[in-house]
DNA sequence: TTTATTGCAAATACTTTGCAATACT
DNA sequence: AGTATTGCAAAGTATTTGCAATAAA
């Protein structure tokens, strides 16, 4: 997994520095997770201490990686933006927010597929947006 | 409807001074539009500019509009938030953004609730977002 | 050797906050 | 008179950018 990224970068002309392993093993060790960039250049820092790396470099990483289609980025409301691994194996994915605990959880493609269906036809509109984000409460959250 | 708010502000115990009166007023003269704090501010400086106020103040004015209800807020990925007047008369909505115009559109309520139905089935998981952001391409920039 | 990439610090964009002055009620 | 509200400037957050130094290719 780690190595076709490599390839990618290689075949985009674009350079395998360490810092970009380095994110990209904190993304793939954490995938299902939603890391902000202050979280990805955090535990870098301390995990591994001898890893200099500045936060511009992780915002401008997210930014290359979201580029070439290996993560997703899920800017929130009202707090900084999350990052995460793009798996292959797995279906593009939406996100309900939970809005007291914060937890991110996905949403079925079905209900989505479904849902996209009845605004082209209702709309002419074709969503683009490959992670939705709904806010509500989560089944524990929710009164 | 702008003297059903000032009762409401007078319910609520909140003042209503000339600045919350401009910008109601602007906000029910451009009512369907998606006003930036920066436009309100702008709006109100050129159209009369005798009427001295701060961008804090509209800031504050719509952090409280909002809370009462009589405001919503629409937060956008990549630039700052958009607000507009909640019409009493209609229902709350969803809009549909387009990645290439910028133009928003409403979306039909029987789509939408039946979406959330179908993810608290699903999910357990309560839908309380009353203007989910749903990107792509409308009619007429879809290719 | 060439040029992409980095770290740092400064800049930016949007929004919030502290505080003394002002003005509703 | 009393206190909510204001304007201003400063602070805060999240992110981006300029630039000289560094390091992949």
């Amino acid at each position: 997994m780690l190595n076709q990224v490599y390839h990618l970068l290689k075949e985009c002309n674009l350079r395998s520095t360490p810092q970009r392993k380095a994110i990209l093993e904190i993304l793939y060790n954490y995938k299902g997770h939603h890391l902000k960039a202050e979280n990805i250049y955090g535990l870098l820092r301390t995990k591994d201490n001898n890893k200099r790396l500045g936060l511009a470099t992780v915002y401008r990483t997210m930014e290359l990686f979201e580029k070439i289609g290996i993560v997703s980025r899920l800017s929130m409301e009202n707090s900084s933006a999350r990052y995460e691994l793009v798996m292959y194996d797995e279906l593009m994915h939406h996100h309900l927010i939970c809005l007291k605990c914060g937890q991110l959880e996905e949403l079925d493609d079905r209900i989505t597929e479904e849902f996209k269906k009845r605004i082209l036809e209702d709309k002419g509109f074709e969503v683009a947006d490959k992670s939705m984000k709904i806010f509500g409460y989560c089944s524990s959250c929710k009164r």
